[in-house]
DNA sequence: TCGAGAATGTGATACAGGTCACAGTTTTTT
DNA sequence: AAAAAACTGTGACCTGTATCACATTCTCGA
């Protein structure tokens, strides 16, 4: 497996020395996947950490019902799994594609053993996995303060600026996953939307977005 | 400053070599804060980590109103600020005395030398670090799916079970921060309560609590 | 190409909990 | 010890959004 093709745009990766990359690499296998497909499921055995090297995944809680609550957002040159790695090894979340995808897997022990051996390394992705982390924490933020229109706009903004660095897209999740992101339900979602192309602030035609106001959405995000 | 005694306490601690026991020992402060106290405050230079020898300590966000979220608490043997130290150098969130305490400011510089020299130290920070934010992001699968009684009976467990290790303790929050822990008002969490006490599953007196039926908690806090 | 199941829009209704107002109590300050 | 400030309980009211029910419209496999 080639792993230096990863190295310029992984800032830990480049901490690497040859050996450690390929002690990776032999341990790393990359494998598409489509949109739907379940890449790993709550409570199930942590033995990888991914490496998005393309694509959109949503790392996600199960819930008893048939509703699922989406904790955040994963795609190009992120990690996911580290939080199940270091934690007893078992998988914390359930992760599934929603764009499709090309992933390596990465043999956690390998990960593991770099880890204690790389310092450097070690300390990039702790900087990574702390920053995922402070992400989840704002969304925690917004759930409780925001109401619905505040966390529909803080969601656009972040499609936008974080995901697709455009001011039009095509929403890639449904008005149900949509619901799942923001903490809500369904109709909820819908009838904000229409809101929302009413008052002229996006332009909406089914899952195409474009914004038109970006300053009035992030008053909105802001004031909840 | 004597770190040894911590050595038995915090496991990360114990992988360290005497010379870097020293290095953590010599750029280390530890202190006395009494409750209401800010230790430091979102925005500003991270420039310590600290370790929580005793006391109770919480994370939050400030609000441009006056309240605050609570992002969560932190109790003995527990670190404060990792996300800080390794995002950008500045605080990302505020941290703040809830009972007495004794802390140990770490100088940054100084940890993140170890981590990088110390590879099975950093597995181990990170290993605490990832395990204290998926109690986080618990906390955001709560306040999406839960109404306020599940919330609540999930916090009295907290304390109960996380906190106090007694079925009897003195709260540690006010009713406003209770609130600020739980996403809610104070007047909610007053009616909660006194709800809780009436339908006999707790034992109430200002700030003492009893639990009288475990079990019934444990499901108010599943079912949410 | 057709049918079945998923995804979406929309109305009517219900209710958890936020907000406001006020009173009593406890704690802190001077 | 008096005054001020913070904390707590309770009632009345209002609103955002969850829930239920149904009609349409897409999607994709047989």
């Amino acid at each position: 497996m080639n792993c230096q093709e990863c190295l310029h745009k992984v800032c830990a990766i480049s901490r690497l020395r040859p050996d450690e990359l390929e002690r990776i690499g032999k341990n790393c296998s990359r494998v598409r996947y489509k949109a739907k497909e379940k890449v790993f499921k709550q409570g199930t055995p942590a033995s990888h950490l991914i490496y998005i090297k393309s694509g959109l995944l949503k790392s996600h809680f199960i819930e008893s019902n048939d509703k699922e609550i989406i904790i955040d957002l994963f795609y190009d040159n992120m990690f996911l799994g580290m939080h199940s790695i270091y934690t007893g090894g078992v998988h914390q979340y359930s992760a599934t594609v929603i764009q499709d995808a090309e992933l390596c897997f990465i043999e956690s022990s390998a990960f593991r053993d770099v880890v204690i051996n790389n310092g450097g390394f070690a300390a990039e992705m702790m900087a990574a996995t702390c920053s995922d982390s402070m992400h989840v924490f704002h969304r925690l933020r917004s759930m409780i303060r925001k109401q619905l229109p505040g966390r529909f706009a803080e969601a656009i903004l972040i499609f936008s600026d974080e995901i697709f660095m455009s001011d039009q897209f095509t929403l890639p999740l449904s008005r149900n996953e949509l619901a799942e992101f923001l903490g809500s339900t369904r109709e909820s979602v819908t009838r904000t939307m229409t809101e929302f192309r009413n008052d002229k602030i996006i332009e909406l035609n089914g899952k195409d977005v474009r914004i038109l106001t970006k300053e009035l959405l992030k008053t909105i995000s802001e004031l909840g």
